[in-house]
DNA sequence: CTCGGCTATTAATAGCCGAG
DNA sequence: CTCGGCTATTAATAGCCGAG
């Protein structure tokens, strides 16, 4: 049964039913992506708010670009994901355990960030400004989390070096991890000079466009039009006008679904 | 007025109205949890079949345990997160990049993870089968997220390590991070000496309550009653009859929602 | 053409009950 | 007690419009 366009007088005004399955028209797509990404961070945020629990979200779109919400904010729920040892947040919201820059107002509000999913190559490397810091924040991410990746796989097969990290995490604290992070310099050059020896097994990137107009929740609509090569971050701040749609339509030229 | 039946005609029956804020009475407290992190997921979930997109949620419930979806699985999302530049993910579905014992598995259903968040004390060391190597997984993750915060924040200023890390990156593989993971071991060893010289500022850590049965999704009613001390991996597939692979609506309708 | 808003409907769920 | 299920209601939203 193809919905056909019906002769009828019935007004389609309402939601209609939708099956679980990959939509075929994309404009609609589109728009049921932005619509229920916000939605799926409202109920997050609802989540936190009425139980007092953290939550933190990640989305891709189909275009391969992130979303992510996260209360008070992704790293911080990231750190209590990863390291539960360190507190053990009864109902009380937890900082930041290392502030960013204006990560204390996002803490309060919950965090937005959205960025490209972008290969090696500079494609469209617009006007940075802020974005640009974002984007440092990502690169840096990218090492540790191949990194994570690879121990947590081997990882899960050996313990020995599970307790000993154990044991250290429980008395680390903030001036430890400097320490940590000098160490972590050092090693990275290290490694750049290993990897350049190593074996180079380079991947096929297909080039994702690069536009998208940062806006989101209609939070920052001034915006618009601005390309974003990395990263966008935007507050969560329901005092804005409207909490609702917010559509991207430049990048997904594509029509492989 | 008590629990017995008024023998007024209005049958408060219904949802109503729930206020914006913590709720006080915790019993309903559990149970709104466990049912909005319940919906929470399916959001995502259907999130990601209608639009083809890829998405994680971390959530902590009030007492500190971390619940967690993932489509295809939470790491995968992680990897593509932190590290836009392996692919651009267009329509497929990317697989994990390092597939853990199981883990091809899990992401072709989505993944739901649920661990305790514990304080240092060996509390309630019960039964552990592979919810052990859930463990030992999240160990892993501990100290690297420890690192990936330090640094995340210090990058956000200085770009040196950044490039470096960038440059590496591009041509880092698998087993160019195996000798990388060897190098982090090494480094874990001195980190963990140098830790306990170092300032030893502990945290109070509440001890929370570590009761919480694994059911989630109903998909493992037998792990009924089961004190689960670390995590609970809980695949989501409600039954062999399953014909749609990544399909959420799937099951659910057996269990009626 | 895009994008933000508008409603008719569908989907989620708050409090309540019965079983273990 | 703890948990899964049941419905009356509330909340989310699919497609459609009207402005830039």
């Amino acid at each position: 049964m193809n919905p056909t366009n019906n002769p009828q007088p019935k007004k389609h005004k309402g939601r209609r039913k939708v099956n679980m399955e990959k939509m075929e028209n994309e404009s609609n797509l589109q728009v049921t992506f932005s619509k229920r990404r916000v939605g799926l961070f409202k109920k997050a945020s609802e989540l936190c708010t009425l139980t007092g629990s953290k939550a933190a979200v990640v989305v891709f779109s189909p275009g391969g670009k992130a979303h992510s919400f996260g209360h008070p904010d992704v790293n911080t729920i990231a750190d209590q994901y990863l390291n539960p040892n360190s507190q053990s947040g009864n109902n009380n919201v937890q900082q930041s355990s290392i502030p960013i820059e204006g990560q204390e107002y996002l803490a309060q509000h919950g965090q937005f960030l959205t960025l490209n999913s972008r290969p090696a190559g500079n494609h469209a490397a617009g006007q940075s400004n802020h974005v640009q810091q974002s984007s440092t924040l990502i690169k840096d991410q990218q090492y540790l989390a191949l990194v994570e990746s690879q121990i947590r796989a081997e990882k899960a097969r050996g313990e020995e070096m599970d307790r000993m990290r154990k044991a250290s995490l429980d008395k680390l604290n903030y001036q430890q991890l400097e320490h940590l992070r000098g160490a972590i310099m050092e090693f990275s050059k290290k490694l750049g000079i290993q990897v350049e020896k190593g074996v180079d097994s380079k991947r096929g990137c297909d080039v994702v466009r690069g536009t998208y107009t940062g806006q989101d929740f209609g939070a920052s609509s001034s915006s618009h039009g601005n390309v974003v090569p990395y990263a966008t971050v935007i507050p969560y701040d329901q005092g804005a006008t409207s909490a609702d749609a917010e559509e991207f339509n430049d990048g997904y030229g594509r029509r492989n679904f």
